[in-house]
DNA sequence: GCGCCCGCTGAAACCAATTTCAAAGGGATT
DNA sequence: AATCCCTTTGAAATTGGTTTCAGCGGGCGC
């Protein structure tokens, strides 16, 4: 062992090895204005020959602030429930990227128990300044519970009227519209929604849907599936329970995400519907298979980066005593073959 | 603001409100043997009534110990390359876990830069214990001067014989062969492998497979190409090159990983080529959309769950000062039709 | 009755930084 | 020459825990 592996070398010692004293070496690294440029200078070259770094811990404990932002993501959920849906990921990239320009450490949560008591603990014990959560769910009344305890969080989903933490998220009723305004180009008639309304951002989207197809110049009929499931096979049983059931075949399909859509594709087809042809099947969030897919599926992106630099902005704020608004992230509509 | 969001309770104010003093409350919360049974309980009741909760900070400050493992994803060069492979946020899932079951916090880091200083730098300001690398990459010389400096480290990938230090991985060699022997159980006589065997996992995964042909009752051909692009397009086209080129199409082909095997099938199928009738092509990680796909696609699985448990476990055991072996995991062929 | 040991408790030191506050030194002003 | 001020510095206090060490009181053995 070369060197040991605990860090031996502490503020004192450059102090020592310096000629100054603990506070000059502290001001020194710091940039402080209060300290001499040559002194400054010597202690910066001591310190870098030494292969010395601040020790966070100690520097968290002092300042108030420790410039870590929790980050909780379910993986627990996002197993159990098959959500095979890598855009959740894409948004963690995103965050981590953006935390990381602000300077701020990324603490990687994901809490045992979904109760406001379980995330102030997290926030208490790990000292983190706040709390990005990564999906809204149906916890919204648990992170009411946990803003009103004075914790700053900012969450990814769609915002309650009556919401008292800032929610970012993307524009699911302009998604909603985009894809309703796509089919009508197309001349579609009978349209079906997939997804579980329960969840805000869907409901959200199927009001975009329909808000768009409203301004039709020709008669036209709105139908939805309540799916509550979220694997791709719980999708595709339910298209094939649907196809079964229906008289009228709908002929442009919106399913709330691009695994349901690939799902419904899938069951179309081995159902000998032509896809786009007979139908059109459009996702959201555009995840990397979609593209790869055959037919590619339109759907609707979401900047994922700019969601991250939204998340980590309004959160630092927060933690700086503001009260920002919640934020829609910029929706587009990506046109492919289905 | 029903209560102060920054933390006012500490554990001096525990000691007063219990009549004892710090060191008790320290040593009541710790269930230390030298508190008093009715002692302990007192101070834990007013700790649960008061929502107290120990600065973490503090703790490790005073402990060398900081409970806190970082962990390196590369978003950035995941990102640049397209590599769309949501493999490797599955193995993150894992390795959260697997923390989360040690109670040790996990720090997410995208290091800005590739040198052994910068992650000897995130060690030591973050105070973190150790270091899950996920993905070796080509920074094997660069993880060996960082594991050189002492510094406790775990990498994902394939072990180097001369690596100083742990590396867990899945066993990419017995991946290639499990191919091999699938390919040969369908009579398939013309291998292709696809990947860039610069990295020691690709050249692995290649070796398998060759080995596992050799034990072929007839005649053989092995073919492959060097895909130093990891986008699907970047496959796409170099298939289509490839298919204009050769003179024998090869009936077996062995891609890197599904995103590659997904290009190759839509280029061979876009081509005119019946899969897997023609050529059966498998792939490696066995991310979601490999089942999705038309036709679904053969493919490798790797236990992520296992993956993170054991990449946690041996890097605590690195931490404690033992120097365990390097590792394999899991890996399992999933029969598809492709 | 004396000494010993054991169980339990608290005062003070410690971890590695930052901040407050007092003061030294030097230059400018009167 | 005395005063003032400004720049620069360091001693000591502070952050919230843990650990060391000394001590107190009671039970037990002799």
């Amino acid at each position: 062992m070369t060197e040991n592996l605990k860090r031996a070398v502490t503020m004192a010692d450059i102090a020592r090895l310096a000629n100054v004293s603990k506070p000059t070496v502290s001001r020194a690294l710091s940039n402080s204005p209060l300290v001499n440029e040559k002194t400054r200078n010597h202690v910066l070259s001591v310190a870098a020959e030494q292969g010395y770094a601040v020790n966070r811990n100690a520097q968290k404990l002092r300042h108030k602030r420790t410039n870590t932002i929790a980050v909780s993501m379910d993986f627990r959920s996002h197993h159990e429930n098959h959500i095979s849906d890598p855009f959740m990921f894409d948004l963690l990239a995103g965050v981590s990227e953006a935390l990381g320009d602000h300077n701020q450490d990324l603490l990687l949560c994901a809490p045992n128990h979904n109760d406001a008591a379980a995330f102030r603990q997290i926030l208490n014990e790990r000292g983190a300044d706040g709390f990005i959560i990564l999906g809204q769910g149906h916890r919204e009344s648990m992170l009411k519970d946990f803003a009103r305890t004075g914790a700053p969080i900012v969450v990814w989903g769609a915002a309650a009227e009556d919401a008292n933490y800032c929610v970012v998220g993307s524009d699911n009723f302009r998604g909603g519209q985009l894809v309703g305004e796509y089919f009508l180009e197309q001349g579609r008639r009978h349209f079906l929604f997939v997804g579980d309304t329960s969840f805000r951002e869907m409901h959200l989207r199927q009001e975009g849907l329909r808000s768009a197809i409203e301004a039709a110049p020709y008669d036209t009929l709105f139908d939805d599936i309540e799916l509550r499931e979220f694997s791709y096979n719980a999708a595709y049983d339910a298209a094939i329970r649907y196809l079964d059931v229906i008289e009228s075949r709908p002929d442009a399909i919106f399913a709330w995400n691009d695994t349901a859509a690939m799902a419904f594709i899938s069951a179309l087809r081995d159902a000998g519907v032509d896809v786009p042809g007979d139908v059109s099947v459009v996702g959201y969030n555009d995840i990397p298979a979609a593209q790869y897919f055959s037919p590619p599926i339109t759907t609707i992106r979401q900047d994922t980066h700019q969601a991250g630099r939204v998340l980590a902005a309004k959160l630092l704020r927060i933690v700086d005593g503001e009260t920002p608004k919640s934020a829609l992230i910029r929706t587009e509509l990506i046109r492919r073959d289905s």
